[in-house]
DNA sequence: GTAGGGTTAG
């Protein structure tokens, strides 16, 4: 079909002195694939002098979609494309090509160092739009002191006060985790875009700065109309802290404020799906889930998660069915991670295994460790440890130190596992070497409590206390009067039903 | 002719 279309314009022009044109045409509007391109390029090689002043701009054009589909491609036609036409544009697409691919981001980086080493007939500096890709990919790769160094660059060439590369510099830092850069470029911009205050909002918001990301937000209101961006930080901060209240008075600003386009957001209302669930609101989660007017996977995904982790495994899996069904959606990897997290926290040991075999076998998903996780979990939490270990010698991938040590917590729980649990420890702490063990070292003293071993006990107690081992108490947070609580492990019941009888005041709007 | 930010996981 493709071939067809080509070949009678091809047939249609040759002798056309539109033939450029013609070309053009379909590089712009008709290309759908490489392959297309890769035909279109041919015949532009074949009949077409590359001199000619149409031909380069045709070159930009097959560079450019090359560079949204096929890095490499882009690379190798910029290679030859960039002896006749030397340009910074050519290199700027090229390297954006790289700073948009999933695994080669690094490239991005090392083109950008190349094209300053550059020794041409004309010398390439890099412009104010090369500066955003690169800082992409160094944002990407938490790679601090290049992206410093651009910083230095940007500010040599006199580009320091361009809106799209503060906004990248802030999103670089935030990544990075330097909260002081961030805020510095934020502060120090001459001009500031709706964009400048997401990017600021949303590395508050990463870097677990609540208090500020609120405070930026009110700020930016006096400016700028909140976007679906600026919420969905919001609501990821409030689904971080568990803060319910907050979280319901940004659904009503959504609902009151914002225009209809941004309540109608998948995005958006993936976020509020899972700022309720995690905010324990399950079933306002159902009511936002079934009045959307559009869900993406996410959208099943989020609530399929959300029951799985509140243990309503009968709930999850209903969810999983109407995706398929009546959602007419392939799952995903993290689909399969909340049907088997949901059989986990309800010890559905035969729904487990038959999920994990279809998951490979009915959608061709290869497991990852959370997958494996979960199944090793859920059998050794059923006493299946010889099932769970025979899982994890078939395992495609290394187990981690998570894997091994649901088997060692398993095995703390009854008696009879003393030589496995002693080969878990081992295994955990040759897994995450220079890491905390204490739980290893609490659960291997359960081990031997277990077997009424006291002395053993006593000696990995010993051991605890000449290496300065001490167990950290488990934490947990709940919302009371607009106010995050943290509780730790050994609270007594009555604080715990004391505080959650407190009342909860409505969001205000 | 090219630019900036975002969701779900053991």
């Amino acid at each position: 079909m493709v071939v067809a279309i080509i070949k009678n314009y091809m047939e249609a022009t040759t002798s056309s002195s539109n033939h450029h044109g013609r070309l053009l045409d379909l590089v712009n509007n008709q290309c759908r694939s490489m392959s297309h391109l890769k035909q279109i390029h041919a015949h532009t090689l074949r009949t077409t002098s590359t001199s000619h002043p149409h031909t380069l701009f045709l070159h930009t054009r097959i560079l450019h979609f090359a560079s949204l589909h096929d890095p490499h491609y882009a690379f190798r036609f910029f290679q030859t494309y960039n002896i006749h036409n030397p340009n910074s544009f050519s290199w700027n697409t090229v390297i954006r090509a790289f700073s948009r691919s999933t695994d080669q981001k690094q490239v991005a980086i090392l083109l950008y160092l190349e094209m300053l080493c550059h020794q041409g007939d004309v010398i390439i500096t890099p412009d104010k739009h090369t500066f955003p890709f690169v800082l992409k990919a160094c944002a990407y790769l938490f790679a601090m002191s290049e992206g410093r160094q651009l910083h230095a660059h940007i500010v040599k060439l006199g580009l320091a006060s361009d809106v799209y590369i503060n906004n990248s510099l802030i999103h670089f830092y935030g990544s990075c985790g330097s909260l002081e850069d961030a805020r510095d470029v934020f502060l120090e911009m001459p001009e500031r875009s709706v964009v400048s205050w997401n990017v600021m909002i949303d590395t508050l918001v990463q870097l677990n700065q609540f208090d500020e990301a609120l405070m930026c937000f009110r700020k930016m209101q006096q400016s700028f109309e909140p976007d679906s961006f600026a919420i969905q930080s919001i609501l990821r901060a409030c689904a971080g802290l568990g803060a319910l209240s907050l979280g319901m008075w940004a659904h009503a600003y959504v609902l009151k404020r914002c225009n209809p386009q941004v309540a109608d957001d998948v995005l958006v209302n993936n976020c509020l799906l899972d700022m309720y669930c995690k905010c324990g609101s399950l079933e306002t989660a159902r009511l936002v889930f079934e009045r959307m007017v559009k869900r993406d996977v996410t959208s099943w995904n989020t609530m399929i998660l959300g029951f799985a982790m509140h243990g309503d495994a009968v709930e999850a899996l209903e969810y999983f069915t109407r995706m398929t069904d009546e959602g007419r959606l392939m799952p995903t990897s993290i689909t399969f991670s909340g049907v088997l997290s949901a059989c986990r926290h309800s010890g559905l040991v035969d729904e487990g295994r038959n999920y994990f075999t279809i998951m490979t076998a009915d959608y061709g998903i290869e497991p990852v460790l959370e997958h494996y996780g979960c199944l090793v979990d859920l059998l050794a939490r059923a006493g299946l440890i010889a099932e769970a270990l025979d899982v994890v010698s078939k395992m495609t991938i290394k187990p981690d130190a998570v894997i091994w040590r649901s088997i060692l917590d398993a095995c703390s729980k009854r008696s009879g596992g003393i030589e496995i649990s002693k080969e878990m420890a081992k295994k955990i702490m040759e897994s995450e070497e220079g890491s905390d063990f204490s739980g290893v070292y609490v659960l291997l003293s359960r081990v031997y409590a277990v077997a009424r071993k006291w002395d053993e006990v006593g000696s990995v107690r010993k051991l605890m206390t000449d290496k300065g081992v001490t167990k950290e108490p488990g934490c947990s947070t709940i919302e009371i009067d607009g106010l995050a609580h943290e509780f730790f492990a050994g609270y007594s019941l009555a604080w715990i039903l004391k505080a959650s009888l407190c009342h909860i005041p409505n969001a205000e709007t």
